[in-house]
DNA sequence: GGCTTTTATTGACATAGGTCAAGGTTTTTT
DNA sequence: AAAAAACCTTGACCTATGTCAATAAAAGCC
């Protein structure tokens, strides 16, 4: 259990604190491709995600995954619901086999949140959940698609080597089919080349800059 | 300068907090239309809204303005930029005119942030935007045009009455062309009623509500 | 009350991106 | 290595919403 050391938001706790911490939690494996809570579902539990990687999402009208984060070790799951007492906003699927440490949201409530270390690392979560947001409207509202595929090739030009191209279109929220006519487009006018293995190169970073 | 207790971030501080306060800040009046910030400018003041309303909107490819949230007075602006020091993610323009108070940040951080009340009143305000971002979401990515016409219609049954159409079209993000045809469809459908100078009345809540 | 400007409505058309289908390639399984 | 499954690419077509233009209606103004 002292992995609870190593999560950001409980590092400045005392021993003390910590064996406190321990009795209102517990930790659950899950297997990919499991459910931790569904859009509209109630919050008991605050999660933190221990190992694996787990991604948040939003339906539309049509059925459609609308993708909006992803979760690394550490992250501090879904706090607003928490704290506004509302029912989860979005749905959130296991990518891989993981750990989540499940806190009694109420009693952490009670015991940790006059410390003023506790709070200042909500609100450091907070604030990052805030980017991640603002980010989702950029890439959902503003971009093109065209914008969208130049931007993560710029940003993650290493990913798209380990990634298949059915991933990357549905963290684009874009087709399959759209991303690949948008990769045939860049190649044709030279922005960008394949090479062998589907390894793709940028060719002329500043022209694919300028379509942001 | 009573204002600021009146000021939910600073209504718990004592009077020598703000007289304190009071040093490091000023009240700055702006007119209809003038901008308080753009997208992309480094912060340095906090911004309190005092009076007066202020719109904060992206811009996309096209030039056209995407609405993302209205201020109303004692609404502390964009402070997500000052916390990450990056620049300001959207534009802010005032909608009337207008009073803003003014604080210079980095003093305020110095002397108020380890203060819990101010803490607190801060992790409030960032879940409050943390939910609008997450309505923004839920408007301009999950919501067809008809759903958010819907959706407005069910909730703003009285503004309807006092905005003009175009306005509704700018808060809803989409164009007046697209409002009037949906609505003209509506009420084909017998979902609303148009009585005499332009007051829309719902005739079929439980079928507007469907369509979410 | 008649001008001028601002809104609203409607039609014809444009466009980005999705859908469906088919064929080719790659990866996985056995 | 063969078979099955998953993935990629390309074409034809569809759909929601935007654009542009014309006209009608309403609101503001001397």
């Amino acid at each position: 259990m002292d992995r609870l050391r190593d999560i950001a938001i409980f590092s400045h706790l005392s021993d003390i604190q910590l064996e406190k911490l321990k009795k209102i939690s517990s930790v659950k494996k899950y297997r990919a491709k499991e459910i931790l809570f569904y859009e509209g579902d109630e919050p008991v539990y605050l999660h933190v995600l221990l190992q694996g990687t787990l991604k948040v999402y939003k339906t539309n009208h049509k059925g459609q995954q609308i993708f909006l984060h992803q979760f690394y070790p550490g992250g501090l799951v879904a706090e607003l619901a928490h704290f506004e007492n509302i029912p989860y906003p979005a749905t959130a699927e296991f990518m891989s086999d993981s750990e989540v440490l499940r806190i009694d949201y109420k009693a952490l409530e009670k015991d940790f949140f006059k410390n003023p270390d506790i709070s200042f690392e909500i609100i450091k979560s907070l604030i990052a959940k805030h980017k991640i947001l603002i980010d989702v409207i950029q890439k959902e509202v503003i971009l093109t698609a065209e914008a969208k595929v130049a931007k993560f090739l710029l940003e993650n030009e290493e990913l798209f080597k380990t990634l298949k191209n059915t991933q990357v279109a549905s963290i684009l929220n874009l087709t399959p089919e759209t991303l690949s006519r948008t990769l045939s487009k860049f190649k044709a006018s030279g922005l960008i080349e394949v090479g062998d293995e589907h390894h793709i190169r940028i060719v002329n970073r500043d022209r694919l800059q300028e379509m942001l």
